[in-house]
DNA sequence: ATTGCAACTGAATGGCGATTCAGTTTAGAG
DNA sequence: CTCTAAACTGAATCGCCATTCAGTTGCAAT
């Protein structure tokens, strides 16, 4: 019988799945499935969608989908945690090469606006679901927007402390006011129904955001 | 028996309810009723919040929410419909009493906080469930959210025309600036769980967007 | 006191859909 | 080819809860 791929011990699921599961193995159901669900979730909401919905879209049958996932909370969660984690390590390194606090804030609306235009679907779930399932799926979620904050409220920190940034503002306030504008941004793109090329637009709200921070 | 109060035709309800629906009447029950269900779905949200939990709360039959709402989606409805409208007279008036459109925003930003601020519950479901429910209450909400808008984007072009605020902005982008801003200031406040006046901050979201728009 | 009707009640209904599981298929091993 | 276990299937189960409605209560008119 097919075998674990010889990789790191947690890194590329596909195997036993929730944790205590019986473990399925190598095909991209996995994959499938999560995708469908963020599909499905996107189009009707989490409470609305259907996991026959989800499995029919995945190509598979409805008792498959807990081969993969304990419930249909887990999907949702494993979703937005993968699309999380992706994005923060991206970003990170991004950061990581630039040395001025604006320019780094520059390059993460760039980032921020670029990711969710690049993923309808994901958009949709982020922006809707997201907040709604802080509710349920509570320190989770939180937790990643903590982690997201934290590198604005540095950037912002380090640009105060080298004197571009006005020292008497509050990073908390400043880091609202900067993932907030980016944020709505976003919403509106998602509520306008169109496809225009969201992170061009990321130039525009730096522009008024940063000139609010400069000294 | 009693009968409708001599009043404007569609002003105050607590009769009839729902269009066509049998006809309550004069008690508070209607408003027990929305309020109830504003506390019960901000704690558990829309879909988690069952209809026993609302009419408990408001101390009625779990039937009797039916004289006075066609159905739970309608409660919701109902309940942003009341909440955003009196907000958005109250905003117009105070407006309309302001020249300056730098002081307007301000003034704006104040009495969103401030709303906001004042009615926990209200908020989280605004924060929360509104946005959610942007897909099935669809045009509805965002309608609202579409008049809130105009009055922000009026504003800054007014402030653009009188050479405040810098012309080669869009008005949407800085629109959508403001609003995200102080939205985000809300949902940090309904996060945190903690009371601290958020009204206090509309003026620190402004130093920092008022001068990003500035000339 | 009697009547009639609006308002109200809350147990019963009905439908939906997440989850389960007995049975089927697949594919590697011998 | 045969055997076995993992992977998969999808129909049946089961709990939940919005909504309904037959019956009760309150009250004002007569």
């Amino acid at each position: 019988m097919p075998k674990r791929e010889s990789q790191e011990p947690t890194r590329n699921f596909g195997p036993q799945a929730a944790g205590s599961n019986a473990p399925p193995r190598t095909s991209d159901k996995y994959e499938r499935i999560l995708d469908a669900a963020i599909a499905v979730i996107a189009e009707k909401g989490f409470f609305t969608a259907r996991i026959c919905d989800i499995a029919q879209r995945a190509d598979v049958a409805d008792g498959t989908v807990y081969l993969y996932f304990k419930s249909k909370e887990e999907i949702l969660m494993k979703a937005i945690h993968a699309a999380f984690d992706s994005f923060m390590q991206h970003a990170r390194v991004e950061l990581g090469k630039i040395a001025s606090p604006e320019q780094q804030l520059r390059r993460l609306a760039y980032l921020h606006l670029e990711a969710m235009g690049s993923n309808r679907n994901a958009a949709i779930v982020f922006q809707m679901e997201l907040r709604q399932s802080t509710r349920f799926l509570e320190e989770f979620s939180h937790d990643h927007m903590v982690e997201y904050f934290a590198l604005v409220r540095e950037a912002i920190r380090r640009g105060q402390q080298d004197g571009s940034f006005r020292a008497e503002l509050s990073d908390k306030v400043a880091a609202n006011c900067f993932f907030g504008s980016l944020d709505e941004m976003v919403t509106s793109w998602v509520l306008s129904g169109e496809d225009y090329p969201l992170a061009h637009a990321a130039d525009h709200v730096c522009d008024v955001i940063l000139k609010g921070l400069e000294k």
